[in-house]
DNA sequence: TTGACATAGATTGTTAACAATCGTGGAATA
DNA sequence: TATTCCACGATTGTTAACAATCTATGTCAA
């Protein structure tokens, strides 16, 4: 989620056990439920290996928010009443702070789970869970194909979304997250570049 | 998927593992996944249930499925040249074949699996796995709350979505879905029925 | 020098025994 | 008779040893 570790990084059992002061059995369990949502890949008697998403991967992640996250946004602008606006709010002022004392790690955690507190704010579960996993895989393909700049730092562009939930402008709040998610998309060169897995345990216990 | 356990039926591991002839351990990776996609609950020391999803649970997976199903069949109406019409074209044949010799389980299946295959036509494996997950829990919903009448045979409603399809008409596979949801969802009645688990061994070996 | 092969080490997958927890049934008491 | 407490059995959680598989290193031959 926050970009720490990089595509085709091997976590290996023994590694994760030191690291973490834990038996391999609760390791093994963590990896399997990774794997069930796709973060990780476990390749038979090989080992567990940081996704990797394709091109095809990123077009359909991107394609998939498309379908859910407008209708989602339009909702939420059409009765902003009914949902905690506070949980929003908060979080922008945060966003705010993290960008203020260059924190990349922070930013781009933040950045993403703007999207998901978006999900959970319309109180629906399942809308929630889908939401979790398509950002967390948002997060490891900018991280991959994303230009270093700033593509995960769409600046004022969350706020303003906001802003139009609360004023209750459900065509303004739609268009302009539909905006936002090109933002973010057409910030990607699409070159995927497999940088070098790197020391680990030391990212680990950060 | 079809609808063969009632919820809350307790899945002892010793019991499935005789069951299936295979370790504990293949068995606790099962358990753990199907929890993952939440249609079985893993309690803390005392083992593992079938869900029991609550009225609230049910009314958002049918409000996420009216979210993502009808845009999804819009844009499958729009360029239907690109998908692959057989496989739907046969799913149908392969669900009036099953209506016509009166076999329940097959019926139920097939009538989720039509849900799964129109995403799958997508070609997103995102939404595809977003809808198999919501499928999966609809029929769960439907065994619960469901009138034990035809609420999960539709007919020929499924067909006449397929045919707006092939027939380019986004707005009328779009609107004839939403109806088509709406039709399941009026069919259950909200009045959780627990009904007693039963014998299982023998329900798990069919 | 390069290629194939074999062996050794390391890593994952599995099994079985052990520990901990929970539900049940019975006995004792009010 | 009803209720509380204790103990037993059953079930889940954990650990550790074992088996199987893969990777890498080194040797031998072409």
């Amino acid at each position: 989620m926050e970009q720490r570790l990089a595509p085709n990084t091997k976590l290996s059992e023994s590694l994760l056990c030191k690291t973490f002061g834990v038996g391999r059995m609760r390791i093994r369990r963590a990896l399997l439920l990774l794997s069930s949502q796709g973060l990780i890949e476990l390749q038979s008697n090989r080992g567990a290996y940081v996704a990797c998403p394709s091109k095809s991967d990123a077009n359909d992640v991107f394609a998939a928010r498309m379908l859910i996250e407008p209708p989602l946004v339009r909702n939420l602008a059409q009765n902003p009443d009914v949902i905690d606006l506070r949980v929003l709010v908060d979080h922008i002022e945060l966003e705010d702070a993290a960008r203020e004392q260059n924190e990349r790690t922070e930013i781009i955690r933040l950045s993403g789970e703007f999207h998901t507190k978006l999900a959970q704010a319309s109180g629906n579960k399942f809308i929630f869970r889908m939401m979790r996993e398509l950002v967390t895989r948002t997060s490891l393909i900018v991280g991959l194909f994303g230009s270093s700049e700033d593509a995960s730092c769409p600046d004022h562009e969350h706020g303003d979304i906001l802003q139009a939930i609360q004023t209750k402008q459900p065509q303004k709040a739609e268009k302009l997250l539909i905006s936002h998610l090109h933002h973010i998309q057409s910030g990607l060169d699409m070159k995927s570049r497999t940088e070098i897995p790197e020391d680990l345990e030391a990212i680990l216990l950060t």
